[in-house]
DNA sequence: CAGTATCCATTTTGATACTG
DNA sequence: CAGTATCAAAATGGATACTG
């Protein structure tokens, strides 16, 4: 991981570096954006579902990673009522891709935490592009 | 996910579901983590060495994660030296066990991030329980 | 219900200086 | 080199109130 400038002007310079790793975690890196993300694999689209989990967003962060993960083209708002403005969010394909990294964090903790309490398996999350 | 008490009386208080994603968020979710354990499998071992990834993290904070993830079994501080003290990190199999979290974590950036540089395939880490 | 806005507390961070 | 300490700034978080 030596330092090699990136060539690359389109390159985010908010990226800290072009490590794949540093990069993953420069976009979804936080305590709340893979939470959003595991519950639109459990087929959760609309806010209210979302602020019902377990965990309990706040409603502010919750506003704010469904904006970024939109501007990153991870998921995608879809209106389905237009006045009122209702929305539902689905993942996008590039969002589904991230099935691999959710699963892999599941198993490791169901190998290494114990207590944890998984779901059923993930089910097939409904994709939009 | 929905609501579950937990039962198990020695299930960290301080994680905020029973949900695996969220668990290995409150050990591994934040900036710098996973870039330690990065490093570990990219076989550095030692402070100076951590300091020097491109992605520039503060001695303090690298301080405190060195300490979190030794208390959470996923690295193991050896000593090679005693007079003055010097410590050299390593993964234990829990922590190797992240491989597949990193590698997913990689994959996709690969696929969905254009400009990431990554490393040769990760080596093998050397473990030492 | 689906958000937006606000306010404040806590946490995290970045930068730097210091020690053996 | 391998850390520890400090401190200000920024980000994040939690609680709650408000709107259509």
């Amino acid at each position: 991981m030596e330092k090699k400038p990136n060539v690359d002007p389109s390159f985010p310079k908010e990226f800290r570096s072009t490590c794949p790793i540093a990069c993953v975690l420069d976009i979804l890196g936080d305590k709340w954006t893979l939470l959003v993300i595991r519950d639109l694999f459990l087929n959760k689209h609309r806010y209210g579902e979302f602020t019902e989990s377990p965990e309990g967003i706040p409603t502010n962060i919750l506003a704010d990673r469904l904006r970024r993960l939109e501007a990153a083209g991870i998921i995608r708002k879809v209106l389905y009522q237009s006045n009122p403005p209702r929305a539902e969010y689905y993942l996008t394909s590039k969002g589904a891709d991230l099935g691999r990294v959710l699963g892999a964090m599941r198993k490791w903790a169901e190998r290494h935490v114990p207590g944890v309490m998984s779901p059923e398996t993930f089910p097939q999350p409904e994709i939009r592009d």
